[in-house]
DNA sequence: ACCTGGTATAAGCAACACTGATGGACCCGC
DNA sequence: GCGGGTCCATCAGTGTTGCTTATACCAGGT
């Protein structure tokens, strides 16, 4: 079980191929071929299907904890670097497309303006990824988002020890097409609007609000992407509604269930420093 | 950042000495003193400060890291042995003290009437212990307790995926000596005894109670076991107050705030078996 | 100053993990 | 049905790693 193979038979399984692994890894494909071996002699188990490689029962098993397995290493590592580096005058700020919000636009802008020496640099990234980023030390603080009832925290992958505070509520509106029949109306419930037809985008993922609400929201066109902007063209054509926290655009607003739209900021143990009051600026009434 | 070097990292820190370690682990007094040079040359920093040796603040750091990530890597080899092990007509079911309540014995009594073939074999172990052990597949079923808002989930530490179901929610009491004041009482505020004497126990931790309620609880006797029997003996004799599910002994009602004693059942993914028979058996109203 | 308990370093050796070459299984087009 | 191509398994060879043993070094107590 050391991480070593662990990363060699995710790359496998993903490459679906041993020799594409290899290239990728930069290892000859006769060590991929043993370093696998060398996993299912240890496990004694076979972890992959060859021609096509497709992992077996057990190996599908190995995959769901290999990633988060990894991934907590590298937070480790990071973490630990961390209590050596300098205080940074230059930080980076992994932001989801839905986490930077005017209220929080407008906190950064203070926190910046108390520390006119720091370079902040934003990176937007998948909703997902900021969690990861920020605890392998690829950003230093993180802004991610979701739709949780008021005052719930998000449900995050897990990567470790990481502080996460609630830095903003805010209202849900449905989105819908100009000139839709209940686009006048001043308050929607969602149970009323199971049976509509939805967008299905990472933005509003319909498994979440089929945890929360209940069965149906059927999916209409599938969005993979996060941009925002692209969204809400999708939606005044028709495509399907979707949630937005009411700064996005208009929509009418979500009249129950009580849900909102919460943003975290995430960041690791952070010691007295830039990083720290960038991070106080962010957190809410400051 | 080899897991190798992880263990010894921590077994050096633990026993205080590089030499007990070593024997410890079974290694030369040489191997372990190489073993932490090349994590922290790998690293670049200095993890330990010896004579007397103890973490510096970066080993401090990886310290954190290090349990939770052992215990990931034990939890994922189990996971995937698991899936190759057949369906066991014996099993183990790690239970903190206080989760096997009355009527979870009952659904006990039941389950294993439902499987006579079935041999099972009961585990009373530390609270934090239940999830690591069925983690590392030492247990294939675990109950853990402890004290939340009603239908909240419990805090437990992160040891993969893992499902987790609540069992049981109770109504708590507050113990008390015979004869003290409030006995007689048909409820009791917690607020109303912040300032009362408690007895500081794992069963009932104070800072739990400070988190829910807020500051006070002044701790009496530090009581380090588990012992249920013991705890209420303490309470007599007045060593401090404490609170108990309703169905571990006698006690005033504790009317605000509201606050149960919730027991979950936490395991692995079962497949289909008498594992997975047995843990239905265990799910409230089946 | 000397001994004791403890960590670091040096040399040697066995095991490991890679590379490169080869062999065998399968798929495909002809 | 045959030849070529693709892909994984295996083998032999080799450099590196990681252990042990032995020894140097360092601090504290006597």
């Amino acid at each position: 079980m050391d991480p070593h193979l662990l990363r060699t038979f995710v790359a496998v399984a993903e490459a679906g191929s041993f020799s594409a692994a290899a290239e990728r890894l930069g290892y000859t494909q006769s060590a991929v071929s043993q370093q696998i071996a060398a996993l299912e002699t240890d496990l004694g188990l076979p972890l992959l299907r060859r021609r096509p490689v497709e992992p077996t029962e057990a190996g599908a098993r190995l995959l769901e904890h290999a990633g988060p397995l990894l991934l907590r290493l590298r937070a480790a590592r990071a973490d630990v670097l961390r209590t050596a580096a300098l205080p940074a005058h230059r930080l980076t700020l992994a932001a989801a497309p839905l986490a930077l919000n005017p209220a929080l636009a407008a906190r950064l802008a203070r926190g910046r303006a108390e520390q006119p020496r720091l370079r902040v640099r934003l990176r937007t990234t998948g909703r997902d990824l900021v969690a990861a980023q920020v605890a392998a030390g690829e950003a230093d603080l993180g802004l991610t988002d979701g739709i949780t009832a008021p005052s719930d925290p998000l449900r995050l992958p897990d990567s470790g020890p990481m502080t996460r505070i609630g830095v903003s509520e805010e209202e849900l509106v449905v989105a819908l097409p100009p000139g839709h029949p209940l686009a006048g109306r001043t308050g929607l419930r969602l149970a009323d609007l199971v049976d509509a037809r939805w967008l299905a985008t990472p933005l509003c993922p319909l498994e979440r609000l089929r945890d929360l609400v209940g069965d149906g929201f059927r999916a209409g066109l599938d969005y993979q992407g996060e941009d925002v902007h692209t969204v809400r063209n999708l939606v005044a054509a028709g495509h399907g509604l979707t949630l937005l926290p009411a700064s996005a655009g208009p929509g009418v607003p979500l009249a129950a269930p009580r849900l909102v739209h919460r943003v975290e900021l995430v960041h690791p143990s952070l010691p007295p420093g830039p990083a720290a009051r960038l991070a106080a600026a962010l957190s809410p009434s400051s």
